[in-house]
DNA sequence: CGATTGCCGACTGTCGACAGTTTGTGCCGA
DNA sequence: TCGGCACAAACTGTCGACAGTCGGCAATCG
């Protein structure tokens, strides 16, 4: 498998097409709300901005509709995706199936390595929670959950979790930080670990639960005053 | 909802464009085994095949990879996606985790309309059951736990079934034909929608595991004997 | 003055073409 | 006879262009 020679291995040297970065300028472009949700995005005008035509754009497009940053409507284009309340709450009820689900898996193949590997991983998150880097905060949280899904050692169902990330991260930069303290959001990550090591299905499963409800409900919140500013 | 002058409703003629065309197209081939699994699929010739340009091929392509029928890899092309053992668990133990969420979402708002409507459902799978189109044996049944997750009321939670349920159809037809009775299949449902009545949390889980777990099994034997008999 | 109809601009869906790359093949040397 | 190298064929990634369609605007009619 890892044999240098294995056809079907990885250039070392990734020779990055255009799709490719057509995807990573607009998901940050979007992620840093320099589209606004809703905005209409025209093929030939990002085509002629970044200097390249049409086919490579609108393969970009096709994709972050199927990670549902971008929805299409025939024959109108792309539009940024907006996001609800009904919607939002979907995003994160669905999070919490399939964490529940990886949360299980990793408990029944819990060992030194993976509580090592889990340790680390939060002792990163701790570091840039004392920080400024809103941005940051946010990929070294996703990052141990992702770690989680890689723990769970089921492909498809770290697939799963991936295609849903880029919707959290979409509701997660919505608003604009985080309230949550750097104690509280360390506290909440040693807990889920601390229920894992104890190999209590029923604690692992109240502590997932609880851990993603605050977090929706920090979004929902978030996103009822934003609302309510953009009204008032 | 079903206003005709709602404007957001589909139009009367829906106007298909070429790459819808091609998705079914190459979906129903690849289904019904006329590609064989590992096949290379040429942009050039499909699009000569079928007598129009490779740019909606290319798009078509793309969206099957989403969907976990096709993998592309750089500049080599498309290929029909192959399922070993460990992929296929996978794929079934995912739908585990969905399915165990969306019961219990099921379960906590069940009332005589959601009953009816699984109950119809059902009936409608022993109708086809009875018969020899094995092909409408698996769309009825997959039908059944589609319904499921519409009556979970979480539409992002039922995408993500819809995402999974093509990987499914290729897992289930990768076997040809399943060897449960119309009896034992009937069964099978009847108690799902018995566990979902009770209102017993455990319960409704313990039967959903049970029947994926049944399916699981049941594809994997087959696969077995076909990678057997391939071999030998 | 409001509603309807026809027109216009902009844009998507689709097409054919070119260049660079990868794979397969045949030749040459050991 | 076998391994390495070069050549050639096929194919993907990308490009520019055209036609059909959609939404908006203005002119027209009641």
């Amino acid at each position: 498998m890892a044999n240098p020679r294995d056809p079907s291995a990885a250039p070392f040297v990734v020779q990055r097409n255009l799709v490719d970065q057509v995807v990573d300028y607009l998901t940050e472009a979007i992620l840093a709300s320099r589209f606004a949700p809703g905005e209409r995005l025209s093929e030939a005008g990002l085509a002629a901005e970044l200097g390249i035509s049409r086919a490579p754009v609108r393969e970009a497009a096709r994709l972050m509709e199927s990670r549902g940053l971008l929805v299409s409507r025939p024959r109108r284009g792309f539009f940024v995706r907006t996001l609800d309340v009904a919607e939002l709450s979907d995003v994160f009820d669905l999070r919490i199936g399939l964490e529940r689900h990886a949360f299980e898996r990793v408990m029944t193949r819990f060992d030194a390595d993976t509580e090592q590997r889990l340790h680390r991983q939060i002792s990163r998150l701790c570091e840039v929670a004392a920080g400024d880097d809103e941005g940051l905060k946010i990929e070294e949280d996703l990052a141990f959950h992702r770690l989680v899904f890689e723990l769970a050692d089921n492909a498809r169902l770290a697939r799963a979790f991936d295609d849903l990330s880029f919707e959290l991260r979409l509701c997660i930069t919505l608003i604009t930080r985080t309230h949550e303290t750097p104690e509280s959001i360390a506290a909440s990550h040693w807990r889920l670990l601390e229920a894992l090591k104890s190999g209590d299905p029923q604690r692992c499963r109240d502590e997932v639960d609880y851990h993603i409800g605050v977090a929706r409900d920090s979004v929902i919140e978030r996103l009822a005053e934003h609302a309510g500013v953009s009204r008032g």
